[in-house]
DNA sequence: AGATTAATCAAACGTTTGTTTAAGGTGAGA
DNA sequence: TCTCACCTTAAACAAACGTTTGATTAATCT
């Protein structure tokens, strides 16, 4: 049974293509290079032939997402634009990209806890450019404007979890979802993700509770 | 090298704190039970003589969880008060929680994609109770009090990745923290995601930008 | 045409995997 | 002392693992 790759495109491409499917199902560790080869519908000894190594191919598989998710990330949040609007074009880029490179989101989250100092390191180079950009973008600006200081990395992982949290949890609720209540579509997913992000539960029409005091212990300036 | 359990535990409680802390670093697959015996001080035997099988360990390291988990939603999400208070209540307990229990937290997650059947029913188990809590306390409320319906396969997840994105991306972001900004602490992040999630970023003091339109896109009712 | 290169293949390499077996040890109750 | 249930052990099992090898094909260049 083939997977989306198809006869036509190169071997290497369908590799590739088979690999990020076969990681996000079935984890890194968990898939083998013969499964994989038959998958691909390739000779096994091609896999190392052009890879080198099966660490190789998990590197170019984060690769293809952090670069795309770096530059949705650069050309969205920069501008003269206000943050409210950046953010809504940024929310809805990213899902959208989310959902073109399921898989590959997939394996870059769920592969984020191995250990392997090759590995850690090449994401951590990611992460940093990526920082960077927020860091410019969004967290000078907040400060320059309202006095709040954040972290980019708290505001970054957090964002990008919730955009992400449709993605990890599909597999569970998909399940769950036979015989209870479907999984919302797309489009609810983006219209929920930036309107709480750009106004909370309040903007859904919640009234502010007693407990709404939250929204005055500063973020940024605690002390430990 | 032991790892965090001592030797005046049980075996049996040794074998599965020296596992979650495995699972968590290295991922289910990606830990061999002859590593776990050899960190848990006990004989490879023991493994499957008091869990059965490896798969079975699993699903006991993901029972803490979820049944910890569930208890704090099914306590602080029930009761009389208005949503803002209920949710300042559960996202302060269920960040502590997470906290504790960050190891279990991040098995639990990063091996939502484990195809599975057996793992992900069992999971689905547990997301069900989850969902019914999730539905009857906030988003039957919710429609009741604003008419805005949201599915609580929608609002579950993202809730949860928000409080747990500070554990997922912990091992990259101190790679990154190295010679960057340093990691926020817990207070920042409890206080940010309750700032957030009540009143988005304009409880951050951000003004309405020309984009925040998109509040009033209402979501569920989304035509596809 | 002959030489060179990239691509593909079956087969085997040595390890490591999860699991099972059979034999022993240990301490409490009869 | 014997027994019985529980715990622990070393050794072995087949299967799967990532990787490498050497031969063969097909296309490209001289």
């Amino acid at each position: 049974m083939k997977s989306t790759a198809t006869k036509s495109q190169s071997s290497r491409e369908r590799i590739l293509q088979t690999a990020v499917v076969l990681f996000a199902r079935q984890g890194f560790d968990g898939t083998g290079l013969r499964e994989l080869a038959r998958e691909a519908g390739v000779n096994l000894a091609m896999i190392n032939y052009f890879f080198g190594s099966k660490k190789r191919l998990l590197t170019e598989v984060l690769d293809v997402f952090f670069a795309g998710y770096l530059e949705v990330m650069t050309t969205e949040l920069s501008g003269e634009d206000g943050l409210p609007v950046k953010f809504e074009r940024f929310i809805a880029s990213a899902i959208a990209f989310f959902e073109a490179k399921r898989h590959f989101l997939i394996v870059a989250i769920t592969d984020l806890h191995h250990e392997d100092p090759e590995i850690i390191e090449h994401k951590a180079r990611w992460g940093s450019r990526m920082m960077a950009v927020m860091d410019k973008e969004v967290c000078r600006p907040l400060a320059r404007t309202t006095g709040t200081q954040i972290s980019p990395t708290l505001i970054a992982p957090l964002l990008t979890s919730m955009m992400a949290s449709r993605y990890l949890f599909s597999p569970v609720m998909v399940q769950i979802g036979k015989d209870g209540p479907g999984v919302p579509d797309l489009q609810q997913h983006t219209a929920m993700i930036t309107s709480l992000f750009l106004g909370g539960i309040a903007g859904l029409g919640v009234p502010d509770g007693a407990g709404a005091a939250a929204s005055e212990s500063q973020p940024g300036s605690t002390e430990e």
